[in-house]
DNA sequence: GACGTAATTAACCGGCGGGTTCATTATCGC
DNA sequence: GCGATAATGAACCCGCCGGTTAATTACGTC
């Protein structure tokens, strides 16, 4: 980091470059969507200059799929650091819910990305093979929670996981996706601590219920 | 309607002209997005020109506005036509889901123009005025059928209607608008008809569960 | 130090698309 | 019919922005 005094030692260093060029773009791209984006607007930003931009991505639509894919990738990594295997399953499903709300909640930035794609269809992250698995992963660890409550006798016999992670999605991204027109239509009171721990909460005691086979328990 | 006494012949039509390009600069919007339509796009789908549709809505963003305003008027008055002033509270509240659901599913443009609203930030939607009231009476009637149900020793004490519609919103909302990535991430089998069933069935059961003040019931 | 390659800079280009100009036609009130 | 105004059509303008050209500088290797 520090420079040498003498000699002006300040090397080259492209991974730094595109890793800054990559930071700038995924805030753009969320912000503004695929085409409201201007690729000197990035580049400003940046320590480096629109012709860079080019010279590492190619174009505009292949930043936006490296951002697409940088993001997917760091989100999914965050979530496997949630370790669940040693509670039982009603504890360990709901701090799945809870963990995926902050989750969201946190990224408001993948949440937007994610956004922009729907709007475009998919189209760009219908041509990203590897997070098939990583996807397949997250269901899994649901799975294995709902065999768990299944074997203890706890959950009801006849719940899909994908299912079940459908709501647990639909909550927490909506949570952000939507808080500008839910908030102009009806009020930030939501949106306040009080209001966001009030509805983690309830989401995850209706999740919980739900799966209960006894909900009174 | 039809007949125009040998005035107003139907030649010129100004009223059908505009209502043309609302149409389909609805579509337009929903599908691309504000900055991704083109306004030639939209004049070449409609009988006139682009000159016209400047001439009629002054510029893009007003046109864009137009369209948020009439989409959003339109899909209020089809909720309005929704009567559950005679069931009792549990029944109100499973069919306030369903066709909420339903509604939601019947009209992806207008789910999508709240997409890229919410991308912009509802900075337009922020300049509609009249909007307040109709959502009022979106809560209100959610408000009377908690009301009815603490009244009937059904319903819990300490629900709130608002986060009670937050969740129905939620899961209604995320079905049309993360279609393509989660299909592209889990299949499309929850979007077949036997998995929407499915979903809009749990969805109903688990609003209802987190309401009732003995779960059992 | 010399050579080849990777990284960077400054200046430029071209077409796309939002918005306009100006001339023309239809309609209405009288 | 006549004048005023609303509605329409064809062609045009121009600034923005994605992408490029060409020349320059740093760097690794021998």
């Amino acid at each position: 980091m520090e420079d040498q005094p003498k000699s002006r030692r300040w090397k080259q260093n492209p991974e730094a470059v595109r890793a800054d060029i990559l930071r700038v773009a995924q805030e753009e791209f969320a912000r503004n969507g695929l085409s409201r984006t201007r690729i000197e607007d990035i580049a400003d930003r940046t320590k480096t200059s629109k012709r860079m931009v080019f010279y590492y991505f190619g174009d505009k639509e292949s930043l936006y799929k490296a951002v697409l894919e940088a993001a997917y990738a760091e989100v999914r990594a965050g979530e496997a650091e949630l370790d669940l295997e040693d509670l039982p399953p009603d504890q360990a499903l709901r701090r799945l819910v809870e963990f995926t709300f902050d989750h969201h909640r946190a990224n408001p930035d993948f949440i937007r990305l994610v956004m922009v794609e729907n709007i475009h269809g998919g189209s760009h992250m219908s041509q990203m093979e590897q997070l098939a698995q990583q996807n397949l992963a997250a269901i899994r660890v649901l799975e294995r929670i709902c065999e768990a409550g299944r074997e203890a006798g706890l959950f009801r016999e006849d719940i899909s996981a994908l299912a079940l992670h459908w709501r647990i999605s639909a909550m927490s991204f909506f949570n952000v996706s939507n808080r500008a027109t839910f908030a102009l239509n009806f009020g930030d009171s939501l949106f306040d601590e009080k209001g966001q721990a009030l509805l983690r909460e309830e989401a995850a005691r209706s999740i919980l219920l739900s799966v209960l086979k006894d909900p009174t328990g």
